[in-house]
DNA sequence: CGGCTTTGACCCGCGC
DNA sequence: GCGCGGGTCAAAGCCG
């Protein structure tokens, strides 16, 4: 550990200055709209404790719903949320995103802000919600795939 | 000048 | 049928 971390670059002027606390998996099911709040400060925070704990095997299981369904759904979808530890919500992960709208969230003080690749023909969108019990957390959801390289014209 | 941000409006699905 | 909540698009303006 006497080296730095290989993965993210040793540049001190980027953004990377953010903790990873914790992050999550969304296979196919979707915040309830009825009670996110609950969700997040329920379901997510232990699940992703879970999911952390339990990452690189299948530690959550599915309910007994169509667990294979749900599988193949991420596979195709690739639903990831990450929370992360930042003032600002403008982190950066390696790729150019171009802000497409803004809404404000019932169950949140704070707005969520809908990003979109910059890329040509990226379907990838990426969504910032402010954590609402913890202002300093920012939940960053990632939903869909890169078709093209990352970009390293960015912090660079 | 180009790219991106911003805000409002519009649209969609669901519930009552 | 309407209202609510959420999501997306688009025109305008700003910044580098």
């Amino acid at each position: 550990m006497t080296d730095k971390t290989p993965t993210i670059s040793d540049s001190p002027d980027e953004d990377w200055s953010f903790e990873l606390s914790e992050y999550l998996k969304f296979d196919n099911d979707q915040w309830p709209d009825d009670d996110p709040e609950s969700f997040v400060s329920d379901h997510v925070l232990m699940n992703t404790n879970e999911v952390v704990d339990n990452f690189g095997g299948s530690g959550s299981q599915v309910e007994g719903s169509s667990s294979r369904e749900l599988i193949n759904a991420q596979v195709e979808e690739q639903r990831v949320a990450f929370k992360t530890k930042s003032e600002v919500e403008i982190l950066n992960d390696g790729y150019r995103w171009r802000k497409y709208g803004k809404k404000t969230v019932k169950n949140s003080p704070y707005p969520r802000n809908y990003y979109r690749c910059s890329a040509d023909r990226c379907p990838v969108k990426k969504r910032v919600e402010r954590d609402r019990v913890d202002p300093r957390y920012v939940i960053t959801t990632y939903e869909g795939k890169h078709t093209h390289l990352v970009p390293n014209n960015l912090g660079n």
